[in-house]
DNA sequence: AGATGATAATTGCATTTGCAAATATAGCAC
DNA sequence: GTGCTATATTTGCAAATGCAATTATCATCT
């Protein structure tokens, strides 16, 4: 492997954790974390989620959410309410208060994506993001094939 | 704010996050973490760096770093050294077990960088990466400046 | 040399994290 | 409808994390 600094996965994690910190700090001042306003982005483009799709949508594990959602709750941001179509499954509700507050948080995500896409022009900026996209779809080859089950052997 | 699919921190966090968690299960078998793999790498780029500076070049927070040193060091992989030019700083070291283990671990790692890239060509591969760099050094801007100190008034 | 303020690393401590196991429900086969 | 397997979420538990405080050394000023 060549230098650091070329390596993809070495700057995609250094750029990340640099505004995820950042990020991070401005957050404290609302009562509010990182986590939390992943969860309340999620929902405000889709309300209504699961525990497994918000787990998705946030790369959050599904075991780390069910805590974060309890403490969401406790904070009255969201209500869980169980799936009416499969009672195995919860759905998040958005509370006023996680409405207010997703509404403070709004104009910081704003200012993050200008300061972090200082200089580029918006071709650059897409395709950036296209780019990260495509990178996203590119890693789904080296999930976890079904484990092989020896069970009816007709393989 | 639009959809989040165009969301820079989002899509940037999501790739890092997918990237990350495969490559640390691939890690476990090797008795490993990604973490353990990201100082090793540091240390391979430039060996007897300080914590300090190793913390900058991970991303992990300097208290992690230390305990995470601690058990690479209890491991033997690393060996911690006072460094002769300031008694403050701790300088690491590779051992040559770290070398054999990182040795294990760069081809699984330039696998994921070619998993990654897949579809890529080289240009649009050397274009995302100028790009996360510049993403990484736009984010300098928000580092807290120093807390202006009124005490010496002579600003 | 002594005092003062900065820098490097570690430690205390509460929180977060994530794997594995447990629980609950669904859906299909018979 | 009973049994079996798959899916959705939660819980147990040990480990990792990060902020704040602490300790040790350095650098500068006088």
């Amino acid at each position: 492997m060549g230098p650091l600094a070329s390596y993809l996965p070495y700057l995609l994690n250094r750029a990340g954790a640099r505004i995820a910190t950042a990020f991070g700090e401005e957050m404290r001042p609302l009562g509010a974390t990182l986590q939390i306003w992943r969860v309340l982005a999620a929902l405000r483009e889709q309300d209504g989620q699961r525990m497994g799709d918000l787990s998705s949508t946030t790369s959050i594990d599904v075991s780390t959410l069910t805590r974060l959602v309890d403490n969401m709750e406790k904070k009255g941001l969201v209500a869980r309410q169980r799936d009416p179509e499969d009672a195995r499954a919860v759905v998040l509700n958005v509370t006023p208060a996680g409405r207010r507050l997703t509404v403070r948080i709004l104009p910081i995500a704003e200012r993050y994506e200008k300061v972090a896409l200082q200089g580029f022009d918006p071709a650059e900026a897409e395709q950036l993001k296209a780019a990260l996209r495509r990178l996203y779809a590119n890693m789904d080859g080296l999930k976890k094939p079904p484990p092989n089950k020896p069970h009816g052997r007709r393989g």
